[in-house]
RNA sequence: CGGGGCGUAGCGCAGCUUGGUAGCGCGCCUGCUUUGGGAGCAGGAUGUCGCAGGUUCAAAUCCUGCCGCCCCGACCA
C-alpha cells in the first residue's frame, strides 16, 4: 500500500483520556477511535492486526478439530429464562424490546444459543463429541469501561463450545483447547502463562485463564518457582497449616475491656498495645440476604471469592450497618465470635491462635484472652484468605511469586450447567437418555492486541512482533523528489509485493524525520531506507525496529534478505 | 451507584476568579526556501465556547437544570 493513499491518521499528542500505553499508542498510531464510552471503531491499520489474531485463532481451532459457526448477537428472552441467567446475569446484560414489545438481549456470551442449536440437531452419541466456535462481537454493559479496547463494552471475541458424551471425553476436549490456546498465544509472540482461575458467572467447576504478563494488567496472579502451580490471586490456595498442640494451661482469663470508639484493627492494636496478628478480625457478610461472620487473623485479608464459593452463595457483599447491628447487637467495629447469633466460618489463620483479642458484640467493648474451644467453638477451619508473599506453594511447598497479567483467554469445564436446564440430551449406546457435558473457551481479540502492545513498545511507539504486525515492512525513500531514490524504492516495493510480503511504501513528500517518527510509532518490524548517499554506492539500509540494528545491504540483496527474516520470524521452529 | 475532575478549532490546552466583539501550540490550506529523526519564512481557513433555561444593556465567564466524557471506589468476564 502507498502511504499517501492510506487512511492512517497518526498523532503526536498523547490523548488526554488514555491511561495505559496500549490505549495511547493505538490511538496515536491510528488503529482505533472511540465512538462513545467503551465502544470503538477499528481503522484500517487496527483492523489488519485484529484479522491477524483472528487468522491465527482460526488455524489453531481448526487444527484442534473445532468448526466455525456464526451465531446471532440478538437473543430472545426465552432462552435466557430457560438457563436462569435472565435473572442472574445482572445489569451487564443489555436488554431491550422490539416493536412488538418482545424482549431481547445483546449476547454477552453464547452458551444459550449454542446449546439450543446443538440440542435440536444432536440426538445420539454417534454425533458426539463436537466443538463449535465463532468469532463474534459481544456486548457487555460494563459498569466502568476503561483502558481503551482492553475493558470495553462492545468487543470481538472468539468463543468455542464443546459437547461430549461424558466427563472423560469432556476432559479430552478441554485438554485439546488448552493446547490450542498455548499454540495461539505462542504464535502471537506473547509472553503468557495459563493459571488456575475462578469460573465466575459463566459457571462450572474448573477453569484456566491465559494471562499475558504485564505490570499494567488488571489481574494479579501467583506462581510457584519450583513446580508448575500457577493461579489467579482470586483462586490461589493457601495450604492448611499444621495444627499445633494447644495447652489449655496457657489460656489466660477472659477479660472484657472498655475500648471507647476503637473499631479498626489499627485502632485496637494501638489502643490495647497488641499486634494485629494477635487480633481476630470478624467480618459480617451478606450472603444472599443471610448474615455470616468470617473470622480471620487481624493482619490478613479475606478473599471474598473463597467465601462466596465456600458458602455456595450467588451474591456476597460486606453487610451494611443495619445487618451488622442485627447480627452482633453492636455497631460496626465491635463484632466477635462470642455469643454471636449468626453462622460463623473461620480461616486457617486463626486455627493456632491463643489469648487473642476480638470484638465483644457490644458497643465500645472488646475481649482479651479469647480462646477457641473455651470461649467459642469452630466446626472446621478452611481457606478463606488472600494469599500473600510469605505463603508457600499449596502443591509442593516451594516459594510463590506474584505477578500481574492481562486475561486474554479463559477455558472452562462447564459440566452440565447449561445442558441440564436447556435439556441438551442424547441417547447412548443402551438407548438411555444422557445429558451432554460441555466446555466453553473464550479469547478476547481486541484485548489480545492491546496486551501485545503492553508487552511490545518503547519510547518511540509500538514494536510489533512479526505475526501480528499490520504490515511487515515499510519502505522509506528519504526524499521522493529525487528520481533515482523514488525509482529504487518503487522497484523494491514492487518486488516485495510480488513475493506476497505485506509492505507499505512511504511515498509522502515529507521530511525524513516525519516518516521515521511515523514508522516507529506504527511499529513496522522492518524498515528499508532508500537514501541518496547509500544508493550512489548501490546500497540500501535495513533497520530492525525491535533491536534498533541498522544494516547496509547491496540493492539486489535487500528483497531476499527481508523475505528470509520474515519467514524465520513467522515460523521460529524452522530456523 | 458513591466521591472527584473535565467539556472552548481536527488534537493538546489558556481565557472564567473580577461579564465587554474568542486566543496559544500542533495539525490543515497557499507560496517560496529546505530535505537522514516531527524544518524556516510569509500569507490563510477553521468555533452553534456540551445542551437548555435564567440574571444582565451585554454571558465562554454568574445562576439553575440536563447531557456527555475521564479518574478513584464499589462491581466484573
Amino acid at each position: 500500500m502507498r502511504y499517501s493513499e492510506m487512511f492512517l491518521p497518526t498523532g503526536r499528542e498523547v490523548p488526554s483520556d488514555a491511561e495505559v500505553v496500549s490505549h495511547q499508542l493505538m490511538i496515536r498510531a491510528g488503529m482505533i477511535r472511540k465512538l462513545t464510552s467503551g465502544i470503538y471503531s477499528y481503522l484500517p491499520l487496527g483492523y489488519r492486526v485484529i484479522r491477524k489474531v483472528e487468522q491465527i485463532i482460526r488455524e489453531e481451532m481448526n487444527k484442534a478439530g473445532a468448526q466455525e459457526v456464526h451465531l446471532p448477537m440478538v437473543q430472545p428472552v426465552e432462552l435466557w429464562q430457560e438457563s436462569g441467567r435472565w435473572e442472574h446475569y445482572g445489569k451487564e446484560l443489555l436488554r431491550f424490546r422490539d416493536r412488538h414489545e418482545r424482549e431481547y438481549c445483546l449476547g454477552p456470551t453464547h452458551e444459550e444459543v449454542i446449546t439450543d442449536l446443538v440440542r435440536n440437531d444432536i440426538k445420539t452419541y454417534r454425533q458426539l463429541p463436537r466443538n463449535l466456535y465463532q468469532i463474534q462481537t459481544k456486548f457487555r454493559d460494563e459498569v466502568r469501561p476503561r483502558f481503551g479496547v482492553m475493558r470495553c463494552r462492545e468487543f470481538g471475541m472468539k468463543d468455542a463450545y464443546s459437547f461430549d458424551a461424558d466427563e472423560a471425553s469432556a476432559e479430552i476436549s478441554y485438554e485439546k483447547m488448552f493446547t490450542a490456546y498455548n499454540n495461539i498465544f505462542r504464535r502471537c509472540g506473547l509472553k503468557f502463562r495459563p493459571v488456575e482461575a475462578d469460573s465466575g458467572s459463566i459457571g462450572g467447576k474448573y477453569s484456566h485463564e491465559f494471562m499475558v504478563m504485564a505490570d499494567s494488567g488488571e489481574d494479579a496472579m501467583v506462581f510457584c518457582d519450583k513446580c508448575s502451580y500457577a493461579a489467579n490471586l482470586e483462586k490461589a490456595e493457601v495450604a492448611r497449616p499444621e495444627k499445633k498442640k494447644i495447652n489449655d494451661k496457657d489460656w489466660l482469663t477472659l477479660e472484657n475491656v472498655h475500648t471507647p470508639n476503637v473499631r479498626t484493627i489499627e485502632e485496637v492494636s494501638s489502643f490495647l498495645k497488641v499486634k494485629p496478628q494477635d487480633i481476630v478480625k470478624t467480618l459480617i457478610f451478606n450472603a444472599d440476604g443471610q448474615s455470616c461472620a468470617v473470622l480471620i487473623r487481624g493482619d490478613q485479608e479475606v478473599n471474598e471469592i473463597k467465601v462466596k464459593n465456600y458458602l455456595g452463595a450467588d451474591e456476597l457483599e460486606l453487610a451494611d450497618d443495619e445487618m451488622i447491628k442485627k447480627a452482633t447487637g453492636a455497631p460496626r467495629g465491635f463484632a466477635g465470635a462470642l455469643n454471636i447469633k449468626v453462622k460463623v466460618i473461620a480461616d486457617y489463620s486463626i486455627m493456632n491462635m491463643v489469648n487473642f483479642v476480638t470484638g465483644a458484640n457490644k458497643e465500645d467493648y472488646h475481649y482479651r484472652n479469647v480462646n477457641i474451644g473455651r470461649d467459642f467453638n469452630i466446626e472446621s477451619f478452611t481457606d478463606l484468605r488472600i494469599a500473600e508473599q510469605n505463603d508457600k506453594c499449596p502443591r509442593c511447598g516451594g516459594n510463590i511469586q506474584f505477578a500481574r497479567g492481562i486475561e486474554v483467554g479463559h477455558v472452562f469445564k462447564l459440566g452440565t450447567k447449561y445442558s441440564k436446564p436447556l435439556k441438551a440430551v442424547y441417547l447412548d449406546k443402551d438407548g438411555q437418555e444422557k445429558t451432554m457435558v460441555m466446555g466453553c473457551y473464550g479469547i478476547g481479540i481486541g484485548r489480545t492486541v492491546a496486551a501485545c502492545i503492553e508487552q511490545n513498545y518503547d519510547v518511540n511507539g509500538i514494536v510489533w512482533p512479526m505475526p501480528l504486525a499490520p504490515y511487515q515492512v515499510i519502505i522509506t525513500p528519504v526524499n521522493v523528489n529525487e528520481s533515482d531514490v523514488i525509482k529504487a524504492a518503487e522497484n523494491i516495493y514492487a518486488e516485495l509485493q510480488a513475493s506476497g510480503i505485506e509492505v507499505v511504501l512511504d511515498d509522502r513528500d515529507e521530511r525524513a524525520g516525519v516518516k521515521f517518527k511515523d514508522a516507529d510509532l506504527i511499529g513496522f518490524p522492518l524498515r528499508i531506507i532508500v537514501g541518496q548517499k547509500n544508493l550512489a554506492l548501490g546500497k540500501v539500509e535495513l533497520k530492525i525496529r525491535k533491536s534498533g540494528e541498522n544494516i547496509l545491504y547491496p540493492l539486489e540483496k535487500i528483497v531476499p534478505t527481508v523475505k528470509q527474516i520474515i519467514a524465520e520470524s513467522l515460523n521460529p521452529a524452522a530456523k
